[in-house]
DNA sequence: TGATAGATCGGCT
DNA sequence: GCCGATCTATCAG
């Protein structure tokens, strides 16, 4: 099981994001093998007013500036982290946020983690998937495409005709892009929003 | 310097 | 369905 090399991520997010779907999320650490295949993400870039990165380099998005294929990691609403793949060319700010993932291997370590046994509810939001994978502020700027313990690997890309689009969770700007992308009839994808999708709100 | 909104989650009504 | 927890960044004064 090979990482994912750095040519991947040195693409625009909003074509990273959708070739992300079916890939492995990978950590071999004390606690073993971890891995979850990819069912949901959301692409975010600079000149979008739902990014991070909309308002310039800061100490909190200066990852998302750097070079690709390394993770952006953030605290969110005082509680959770959420993990982020940065895309694009150095020096740019653009990310994926990795929002929900199928659970394969490692599944008692995440049951413990999480405090939940069921498995739709170990990976399946962005909150949720850091905490089943043991993220945290401490893996910010990791770089996922050499030799660490953390890396996405190529797993199993869906069927093209079962990626799904719509507008991004959470998120109350920038509507018209369709920036969402999950796998089509998935259980493990995140359930804020209503199950039909592929259609963008008025 | 204070108020507020936010890429969330889990518990309660 | 609604609300609180409680950190970060931004904006108003």
């Amino acid at each position: 099981m090979r990482p994912l090399g750095r040519s991947f991520y040195s693409r625009p997010a909003p074509v990273v994001a959708p070739d992300l779907l079916g890939r492995l999320l990978v950590r071999k650490g004390t606690a073993g093998l971890l891995s979850a295949r990819i069912v949901e993400c959301e692409a975010y870039q600079e000149d979008d007013p739902a990014s991070h990165s909309f308002r310039g380099l800061t100490n909190r998005t200066a990852v998302m500036f750097g070079p690709p294929g390394h993770l952006y990691v953030y605290f969110s609403y005082g509680a959770h982290w959420c993990m982020n793949v940065v895309t694009g060319d150095d020096g740019e700010g653009s990310a994926v946020l990795l929002r929900a993932a199928e659970p394969m291997s490692g599944i008692e370590v995440m049951q413990a983690r999480r405090g939940r046994t069921e498995a739709q509810l170990l990976c399946s939001g962005p909150g949720r998937l850091t905490q089943a994978f043991g993220v945290t502020g401490a893996d910010n700027g990791l770089d996922l495409a050499w030799g660490h313990d953390l890396f996405l690997s190529e797993g199993t890309p869906p069927d093209p005709a079962g990626v799904a689009t719509s507008t991004r969770i959470g998120i109350s700007v920038a509507r018209e892009q369709p920036w969402r992308f999950f796998v089509a009839g998935s259980s493990f994808v995140s359930r804020r929003a209503a199950p039909s999708l592929a259609r963008v709100d008025p």
